[in-house]
DNA sequence: TTTTTCGCAACTTCAATTGTTACAAAAAAG
DNA sequence: CTTTTTTGTAACAATTGAAGTTGCGAAAAA
């Protein structure tokens, strides 16, 4: 499958307006990312659902953060976008009752529960503030 | 992109052979995977490349594994597939030249390091034999 | 009423795994 | 030497999920 973009690109985002302060419209937004705006309207939907942007239709409209930049972490903008694990572990479903099958599926994905702790604990405490801080920094 | 299996397929193979101690063709390999044969050889090549397993052509011939269980881990088994990072971290390349861009891209790759760090600890430690072990024990 | 903008449905495109067909090569059996 | 079994490989269709695109409706301001 093509690689999913999603989470990097709305933390680009989200960062932006965060600097800028300002509302921004999906064409605007578009031309960031260098996508179609109705890519734009459908992922950050997701981050409206959460709470996190609002919008307003008609002109003068478009995407406004309802939080300032330290109150949004990483983990906020992920969970926003997916429902599912961060990390799918890939297991099998060949057979559902072999134990070989199924002592093998366990063993992965309490490896992968292991590693998406880790990933989510980092993201937890990564605010956007905290990349913008770096990015003003020029790093 | 659809869902890679063939960690979890390789290992479900390699502790039946070793717990069975014998050659398998890529037929019956197959129907223990319900998939097609090429599929089988497609796959366990990659393993043969590695060293893991051995192959003969021929009446008679099949797959072999040229190491016990206790001496494959689950590392070894994904670095046989594929040789690219266990977990993408899914950055963006929009604009190269943004430092938004770069930072946040730079925090992803950071925290998804991480993460893979303690993935690949776990798979070093982990040993096909202690699979089997735990198959057998019927977790 | 016109313009701007989000919202949404219905495609096409794209990338990666999986599944399938066909055929060559090797090795044992007869 | 021919037949059978089995790997090896090339080529292509099927599948899955994200990304891109088109078209139209709804809302809100000018």
């Amino acid at each position: 499958m093509k690689q999913d973009g999603r989470l990097a690109r709305m933390i680009h985002v989200i960062v932006h307006m965060g600097l800028l302060d300002g509302r921004e419209t999906s064409e605007t937004i578009g031309r960031m990312l260098n996508t179609h705006p109705v890519v734009v309207r459908r992922t950050m939907g997701m981050l409206k659902a959460s709470g996190i942007v609002g919008s307003e239709s008609g002109r003068g409209g478009g995407w406004k953060l309802l939080r300032t930049l330290d109150q949004i972490t990483v983990l906020d903008v992920q969970r926003a976008l997916s429902e599912t694990s961060l990390l799918p572990p890939g297991i099998s479903g060949d057979h559902p009752a072999c134990p070989v099958e199924r002592a093998t599926n366990a063993a992965l994905i309490q490896a992968f529960a292991r590693a998406e702790e880790v990933l989510s604990d980092r993201f937890s405490e990564l605010s956007l503030s905290a990349i913008a801080a770096a990015a003003l920094a020029g790093e």
